[in-house]
DNA sequence: AATGAATGAGCATTCATTCAT
DNA sequence: AATGAATGAATGCTCATTCAT
């Protein structure tokens, strides 16, 4: 195994065991054990417990960014390229089950610096937070006041990937997958 | 201070000091200090500090469901009852910054039993789905499909809290009100 | 075994160890257990390693202070006086060969912080320093430098404590009693 | 950087980091980091971190011994002769504050096998003992038993230079130098 | 009920040393 | 010879919990 794949080996257990038992709950020993390398090699690659975390958070949230971003489509016709990237978003999300029950988690705990939580948050936002603005210019959503949007964006999003997450079956059908972007799309329109 | 003062203190002190420092960097023995008691104490009112962490959290959601249906108005209109309702939910937020922020924080976490919050959450869940029936038969909300209803109201709710908790000066201001609600309402309505 | 028992026996075994082994050499968890009590019970009396550390040698340089001062005889012959101090002093550090050892060996290390040991230094010197004064205005002691005439007592005491901790049966024989004081009193007298 | 250079890189490097930082508190990497090495470099040229510290404790005393035994004068006086090496040697050491502050440090830690300081111990006290053996044969000297008075001399050298070292410019001073001296002569002679 | 000293398993982290390149 | 990633035993320290008073 090279030192790449160590180092991602460490990632990979560090994700699935924070997921699973908690930051807290999960040891370091346990991460390097289960990753198959040595306690002292995990301290090589990251300076701290702390320090791995915040990696792992920031690059799954450009893992996440750079995915959604390289699917976007605009076509001119604001409410379909929203609801493309409404499903792009979530099929992330479904196929990145652990990656998204890691947000679902972290995304609002103190495990998390919040000044990473900002930083990782900037860069998404500022992406949607542009898109809607031109969805306001050509009258098509609503006048609201751009923080509170993107914070709405954010909670449905959230909710709606923690439904069909629980229920990966329901996302195979049309009525749940239109009906939670309807709720999306709603919220949001003129 | 007598026994039920001392187990209010320590209540008062593990919410604040898990809200500020989170769960696992508050140990039993500072909320025991802070709270003017001794390390013993806490654990004669408590099994476990995963017991009290438990109590806190039923507890309050309890207080918060109490808080809130005691100001339900059922005048016919939907929407305006509707309205009022999320005022008052808002309302009890920005009167319990700590309690909404506790929420904010651990309604995610491992740091709960998934079996506590689920408890919690039915409690309130099943109000708010009674009202999203009556809501569906009196063709004024959407016929989608329950469960995802309810994950987006939560959603949205958390969402609508995390904003107003950040800028209070915001929750004076009658756009950003009638904003939050319109978002919440179009999402759901026909 | 109370409370206090416990906390001198952790300080005791300390003592041993550290000089047996070196500061470093010994762990905390080592010294528990000749100690008799748990680790967490070092940790307890002591907020850290070096904190007992530091509190064995501010109190063994106050014993060793107040076990010289309450057998200090002044007679009005400064040089008997003087003879007599060196004695009551060497005497000490034979009847307490372990803390005379520690002193030897912690004395110049960076185990101790300087901080601390200029403290535990200044009590002592104070004290020698206004009997050096005192022979040079009566015109016994030669009139050099205090600072320098300081600097060589203690290293005259350190160097004759050294001999005769390694060569105790010495210690009994007069010519060696004799010889050791000669060399420390003519380098003082005019 | 040739071998050589590499290798003495790291005695210079080892030598002030001990001296300022401790031998525990100074890592072999660090050692090496700043030597400009690599860690698997130190240890081409040390077996173990513990022999690094002998060959540097050895080698600084096979320094300051060639040193001193260059410039010694035997004119006959030897009085003149003691001053002049009194001075010879502090002068070695305000030449070398490092290598002194060095001694002063571990001449009594259990960093240095107590075998090796014997070692390097004995070469220097076998020409000082021979030194004071003759002063001894020509009346000049006391006749004090030996291994006392190499000790004391010992003493009195370390206690000296402690307090030159702490205070350079008195080394400039004709009355300090003057008054170590006497303090240092008085102590031995007739 | 209340206390707080005592416990000891458990943890994050360090570091001298090795060895494949 | 030189490198530096990898190792894993060892360490200082924390903290939920117990129990004698």
């Amino acid at each position: 195994m090279s030192r790449i794949d160590k180092k991602q080996a460490i990632l990979d257990t560090a994700l699935t065991l924070f997921v699973s038992q908690g930051f807290y709950a999960t040891s370091t020993a346990s991460i390097a054990k289960q990753a198959g390398v040595a306690t002292g090699t995990l301290f090589h690659h990251f300076a701290s417990k702390e320090a791995l975390m915040n990696h792992l958070y920031i690059s799954i949230k450009q893992e996440f960014a750079d995915g959604i971003q390289s699917q976007i489509s605009q076509k001119g016709d604001l409410e379909k390229d929203a609801q493309h990237l409404w499903q792009v978003a979530i099929n992330w999300a479904m196929a990145n089950p652990l990656k998204q029950e890691f947000f679902q988690q972290y995304s609002m705990s103190p495990s998390i610096a919040s000044q990473v939580r900002q930083q990782a948050m900037n860069s998404i936002l500022g992406f949607m937070g542009e898109l809607i603005h031109q969805g306001q210019k050509a009258g098509v959503l609503a006048d609201y006041p751009l923080p509170l949007m993107l914070e709405s964006c954010h909670g449905q999003y959230l909710a709606a990937t923690r439904y069909f997450l629980d229920n990966p079956e329901s996302w195979k059908d049309e009525t749940y997958k239109q009906s939670s972007f309807a709720m999306f799309w709603n919220a949001m329109k003129t």
